[in-house]
DNA sequence: CCTGACTGTTGCAATATGTGCAACGCTCAT
DNA sequence: ATGAGCGTTGCACATATTGCAACAGTCAGG
């Protein structure tokens, strides 16, 4: 809608993938040197690119500190936090706090496993979107049609023998899910971890986040991390009365 | 210098606070609700904004997802990694990796203690600039003009009793640390922590990051783990190498 | 030491671009 | 039903952005 905006934030992307000098910057954007330049100083003035020792162009440390400070703020992640530690202390695992945002799920809180084995992930981090237990309940509650874009335009890619391996796969799964109310990931994004999950409802029953644990295999089994299941649920639907509750904006105006 | 992305970009520290409607935007803009409307909408195309179910705008996903990128593309993390992973191998505490950007120090990578009790930090966040051991190693190492106008505009805040005061304290200390090469933080940021950290230089001798080890009282001494400092400075030294023996440059266009 | 190629930078004039206005449609509460 | 409040659209004006061309600085090679 707005030319300039919309040529600075290309940008963005474009030196995420790496630093760039002015003239790469110009070429890709496909417009005059003089004009790149002044929209890479624009974003320079807002901290958002950086001008490294080499003059190149790389993104700025202010992109950082704005994701940060915006997960932090997120007011599903502040309830649900406490709640997180606490399952954590109850079973020692891994948990996870996931959200879906326009064909992205990601992470936006995490607790660490007490074991010494841990998995990797990151928050922030988009998610292996077609396997991953929480992405099942996020993408199970979205409205028919636009589920159904979704899964369409998504990759299947085959992590491990156990990935959803289709679109119809994932949506008879998703099915699934949206009846029993839970999910699981049974080594289909990491062959030795398994996850179970639970959704955190709004006050309208829409889902509005979802939660996991996850341990590998060598520290407890797909049944014995199943057995969690009603505690995982019990702590979902907690933080869920406390979201639906009230709804505790920030008016510090 | 373009006054629309200027406006445009203003947004984010805005949302960066909470979320808001498009009048609240408007307002702290100083511009017209259709102005500040196609903003938002151009913001929104690259998914740096997002609308929530109640209509108000706040950061999107792929504000994390860049910031991720990004920072997984920074050479200097990239050739370190293994050797924090290898430090940490060898001493079971938390490793982190810092950088200096335009009046900021922050964690760029981290490898978690081994042990169950466990600091609080976050890659991304900016770090407690004043008391932070990797933080003095990079302001030490700024030209002297900067470095003072940096020290100078700074906020001194007493974490504990130990947290450098002032901007002569402070400046004292980076002579010092300038001096001998290897900075430490003695329960500067939280009473019971402690960290040593050493600097990694480039082909020119200029401090490009630096990494340092921390482990709360509860577990070692101070003492104990000064202790370490060798290895660590063995470290730091081992990554200087490798980063300034050659500069891999991606250029896979 | 000079030359030429390359990069980033500035001033300027033309016009495409973004702006504020006013009117519309919508939802929600009274 | 009625009105207030919000987001949204079309339009005419003029401002802010653009590409150009010329300049400055750096580096490599002859």
């Amino acid at each position: 809608m707005s030319q300039t905006v919309d040529r600075a934030l290309s940008i963005l992307p474009l030196l995420a993938e790496g630093p760039a000098d002015l003239g790469q910057v110009a070429d890709r954007l496909g417009v005059h040197k003089s004009t790149a330049l002044r929209l890479l100083r624009t974003l320079h003035e807002h901290g958002l690119v950086y001008r490294q020792s080499d003059q190149r162009y790389r993104l700025g440390a202010r992109l950082f500190a704005l994701a940060q400070e915006a997960m932090e703020n997120l007011d599903i992640r502040e309830i649900a936090h406490p709640h997180l530690v606490r399952l954590n202390e109850a079973c020692g695992h891994t948990v996870h706090l996931a959200v879906y945002e326009e064909n992205e799920v990601l992470y936006i809180d995490k607790v660490e496993s007490r074991y010494p084995v841990r998995m990797y992930s990151r928050i922030g981090k988009p998610v292996a979107i077609t396997v991953a237990a929480v992405a099942k309940l996020l993408l199970a509650d979205l409205p028919e049609p636009e589920r159904r874009a979704v899964t369409d335009q998504l990759d299947y890619p085959m992590y491990t023998a156990r990935s959803t391996p289709n679109a119809e796969a994932f949506r008879r799964e998703l099915a699934t899910v949206r009846e029993q109310g839970w999910a699981t990931d049974l080594g289909g994004h990491e062959e030795s971890i398994n996850c179970v999950a639970a959704p955190v409802r709004g006050a309208d029953g829409r889902v509005v986040a979802a939660m996991s644990v996850s341990a590998p295999n060598v520290v407890v089994t797909a049944e014995e991390l199943l057995t969690l299941l009603p505690l995982v649920r019990r702590t979902a639907d907690a933080i869920s009365g406390e979201y639906s509750g009230r709804t505790p904006i920030k008016e510090t105006t």
